[in-house]
Order: structure tokens, then C-alpha cells, then sequence
DNA sequence: AAATCGGGGAG
DNA sequence: CTCCCAGATTT
């Protein structure tokens, strides 16, 4: 931390004027509801990902009255491979809060965007100083890598200790900020991160902050920051019932509302053959061992590896006793994409159903 | 403080 | 393969 009259904010700023990105979507235009939706999206989510993405969402629930008036399950087709499916529920429901609470606008309030579900005090401070140019910091992942290198912050970022340190540093910069640019500098923190001092082989060549870096000027912008301590992943396993109907539609089954993949459609899963054999059994009947074993699709989730082995049947009809219900549907393949359905799941089902 | 939540890009 | 990213929420 230095002196309020530090530079770093007009170094990133006259770097953003040159080399930033000023063509994005959201920038144009840069009204609150299309930051709020960039900023959701760009959670753990690079922009060369995110963006055709956007580009759809927006074009079909272009603001926050038609996105709190669309079923959840259009939500989710939207947001389907993008992840963190958690995001796409959030903001369906902030959006609904926003119609009550205010009068269906994002509301230019710090306390009252942090009391919507899916925005925390980055996103907050990313929608107001974007959409309004308030003098507001933001600390993502990008943010703080470039703050752990130019005050040399020691310790892993994801501990509350070096995140506290890393905010004191940012609120400390906005005094530098000029006024009526507080949008371009939250934007060319975010730029200046991705592309120029970005985790691997940094440009600090090209970088407008050479004099300002301390990692630099002791050496250690390839030991900055700090990584994340070390942990082995545990592997779990689980078999997906891959059933087909003498119409080639497949048996989706909704997810339910909490753990992975909640609220998505995907396919029947069971932990051992017992309880597939079983599963099997209550909604068809015969013919278990017709399967057709299929090649296992690997998952990897941050905190653990999920191998999902397919058994594919054709021509099934459930039992009567089994109602085709809210929870368990009979889907053709022209209706996969509106579907929630995770990646791996649709990849698989686009590949068997293909022929 | 630690765990949870996905997918993809990049080395 | 490994790491980790435009984080927030829950426990």
C-alpha cells in the first residue's frame, strides 16, 4: 500500500486506453442489468467463454422484467455448459426480488445489490462502478493476482487473512482513480490481468507498473501469487441408465434442487449395479442385462473426479405403474437444446442419438 | 476456516 | 496430466 496519490490507477488506465478491450458486450451498451449479467457470468468463467453465451442470454430475456418472468428451466438452457449452475438460479431469483423490491430495475445501492443471492462485495462493487461509475473496488481473481505482484503479498489468495490485505490495497487505489473514469478502471483491472500480467509468462516487458511492481524488482512475479496448497482428489464412480424408446426419444430424469448439477435434467444414476438392476426393474421391468455397455465419460469438478459408466437399452417402454411425470420425461433430440442439461451429459447424448 | 459448486483454457 | 480462473454461499 502507498501513498493515495499512487499511480497505479492512472498506469492501468492510460495501459486500458491503448491496449484494453473496449469492444466487449456488455460495454455496449453498458446499462446495469447487461454488467450484472456479465459480472454472473464471469465468475470463474474466462470472457472467450462467456461471451457467445451472453450474446444469447440477452438476446432472449433482454432485461430484468423479462428474465424474472421466465421459467427456470429456460434459465438453465441458457446457462447450460457454462457451470456453476448455481449462478443461473441466483440470478433468476435476484431478478424476481429486483421486480419486488425495485420496481423492477437493478437497484444502484451497494446494500441492496449484496443482498441479492449471486452478488457478493466484488460483483457489487464491479455492477456500480461499471453501470454508474462509483468509486467502488472489485477483487477477482484477476485483480488479485496483480495486487499480490505489485506489493509482493505473500500467502495463498483463497485464505480470509491475504483476501483482507488484497482489499485494504484495492480500496487504497481509488483514491487514484480520476474522476469520471471509475468505469474503464474497473474494466482495465479485469483486462489488464487477462491479458497482460496474466499467471503465466506475464508481459511485464510491455508493463505500464514496472516501476511500481515490487515483484518485479525482487524477482518473484513467477512465484506470485502465492498457489493454492496441494490436495489429492477423490474419485467416485456411478452408472447412467441410458434408455431409449421405440420413438429414439431418451429418458431424462430432473435433478434435485441442491448438490450438483441440481435442478438439471440429466440421466438416471446409480451408484452400484444393485441399485441400477433395481431402479430398472420398478420402471420397466425385463431386460436389465440387454444393456449395451457404452465407453465411460469422465468428469473432473474441482473437488473431485466423477467417471459416469452409460448402459444404453433401445426400444423401452415403461411400466404402467410408472407416470411419465414433472420429474422423468421421454425427450426427443430437437428438444435436447432447451433443456438444462450438463455438458457431459449432452455431449454423450448428442453423440449416441446422432445417427 | 473449510467445503461446495462445473466447465474449459492453458501450460 | 495439473492448475486455476471476471466468486458466492453454506456450514
Amino acid at each position: 500500500m502507498r501513498a493515495p496519490d499512487d499511480r497505479f490507477a492512472t498506469r492501468v488506465l492510460r495501459w486500458f486506453d491503448v491496449a484494453g478491450r473496449h469492444d466487449l458486450p456488455w460495454q455496449h451498451p453498458r446499462t446495469p442489468y447487461r454488467v450484472w449479467l456479465s459480472e454472473i457470468m464471469l465468475q470463474q468463467t474466462q470472457v472467450r467463454v462467456a461471451l457467445p453465451y451472453f450474446e444469447r442470454f440477452v438476446d432472449a430475456l433482454p432485461d430484468v422484467r423479462a428474465l424474472s418472468a421466465a421459467p427456470l428451466d429456460q434459465v438453465l438452457a441458457l446457462w447450460s455448459g457454462l457451470g456453476y449452475y448455481a449462478r443461473a438460479r441466483n440470478l433468476h431469483a435476484a431478478a424476481r426480488l429486483c421486480v419486488e423490491r425495485h420496481g423492477g430495475e437493478v437497484p444502484r445501492d451497494f446494500d441492496a445489490l449484496l443482498a441479492l443471492p449471486g452478488i457478493g462485495r466484488s460483483t457489487a462493487g464491479a455492477i456500480l462502478s461499471q453501470a454508474w461509475g462509483d468509486r467502488i473496488a472489485i477483487l477477482d481473481g484477476n485483480v488479485k493476482r496483480v495486487l499480490c505482484r505489485v506489493h509482493a503479498v505473500d500467502g495463498w489468495p483463497g485464505t480470509p487473512a491475504v483476501e483482507k490485505r488484497l482489499w485494504a490495497v484495492a480500496d487504497a487505489h481509488l483514491a487514484g482513480v480520476p474522476e469520471g473514469r471509475m468505469a474503464d478502471y474497473t474494466q482495465a483491472q479485469m483486462d489488464f490481468g487477462a491479458t497482460l500480467c496474466t499467471r503465466h509468462d506475464p508481459a511485464c516487458v510491455l508493463c505500464p507498473l514496472q516501476d511500481e511492481c515490487t515483484a518485479l524488482r525482487t524477482g518473484r512475479v513467477g512465484e506470485l501469487p502465492t498457489p493454492r496448497p496441494g490436495k489429492p482428489l477423490p474419485e467416485r464412480e456411478a452408472l447412467a441408465l441410458l434408455l431409449r424408446d421405440a420413438e429414439d426419444r431418451v429418458l431424462l430424469l430432473r435433478r434435485p434442487p441442491t448438490g450438483i448439477w441440481a435442478a438439471l435434467w440429466s440421466l438416471p444414476e446409480h451408484a452400484d449395479r444393485e441399485g441400477a438392476r433395481d431402479w430398472f426393474s420398478r420402471h420397466v421391468g425385463t431386460g436389465y442385462d440387454d444393456a449395451e455397455a457404452l465407453e465411460p465419460i469422465a468428469h473432473a469438478f474441482t473437488h473431485y473426479r466423477l467417471t459416469l459408466r452409460p448402459l444404453a437399452w433401445h426400444g423401452v417402454s415403461l411400466g404402467a405403474a410408472v407416470r411419465d411425470d414433472g420429474d422423468l420425461r421421454w425427450v426427443a433430440r430437437a428438444d435436447l437444446p432447451a433443456l438444462g442439461i450438463p455438458a457431459p451429459v449432452r455431449s454423450l447424448l448428442e453423440r449416441v442419438l446422432r445417427a
